[in-house]
DNA sequence: AGACTATTGATAATGACTTATCAAAATTGC
DNA sequence: GCAATTTTGATAAGTCATTATCAATAGTCT
């Protein structure tokens, strides 16, 4: 018989903690969120974990300026990113600026653009 | 006699590599660009007069998403940048959308951003 | 030029993050 | 439950960019 991927309180824990935060997560903070439901969860295994929600396309990485990956579920609709300098927690944000392109010299092709705004969140700034 | 900081062939290449590029560098290209005149330069002093010229405020760090620093003269106005994805350049946008700040939620704080464009350059695209 | 000492270049070491290793534990099919 | 095989967790190892080390080199002052 063919071998199969098997389902593990682990593997479940990681995927709940990535669709359940409501902002992109670091492998630490996932493994902390995943703790929450599986005491002992090791670092290692959110890597793994990471690395084939990535490859089945579940996740995806965000990337930032000058800081590691996180990761968010995959297939949101276009949005862009806040990073608070005082909690260092990324906010995904709804909205993006018209006319992006047009700012690109010319003879540029334009494919994609990340934009990160960077300040202090609504809980760090009360 | 008090020890000051002495003028070398070397730092002077570094610095005219930055300053006479028309764009951001990575230490590698820093160090290509400034072996055109100093022959034998090594990385490590490449690294070493980043961290001194940032130190002493000529130089600026430019964060890229997922991508190592460049340097680039300091003191510019405000202004953006294009990684292209063929040769991995990146280079500085004038311009800058609008109104950017308000389109993070209400009670955060929007102190300063990046914004990136992605695709490729002209040289490349031709 | 000669002495003093900062600087350089080659490379080993570091640090942060990620991946590999492997024995023990857990899941699946029977 | 049992056998077969995957998965896990602890941690060693690997990666990559950057920094430290140190003997040799080269500015600077007299």
């Amino acid at each position: 018989m063919r071998r199969m991927e098997r389902k593990t309180i682990q593997r479940q824990a990681i995927r709940d903690a990535i669709i359940e935060a409501s902002r992109p997560l670091s492998p630490q903070e996932v493994l902390d969120g995943a703790r929450g439901h599986v005491k002992n969860l090791g670092i290692a295994t959110v890597y793994r974990t990471l690395k084939s929600l990535l490859a089945e396309g579940a996740v995806q990485a965000v990337d930032l300026p000058g800081e590691p990956p996180r990761y968010e579920p995959a297939g949101k609709h276009h949005h862009h990113h806040f990073r608070c300098r005082a909690c260092n927690k990324v906010y995904e944000i709804d909205g993006c600026p018209k006319n992006l392109k047009r700012i690109a010299p010319r003879g540029f092709r334009v494919e994609s653009h990340d934009l990160t705004l960077f300040g202090v969140c609504a809980r760090c700034a009360t």
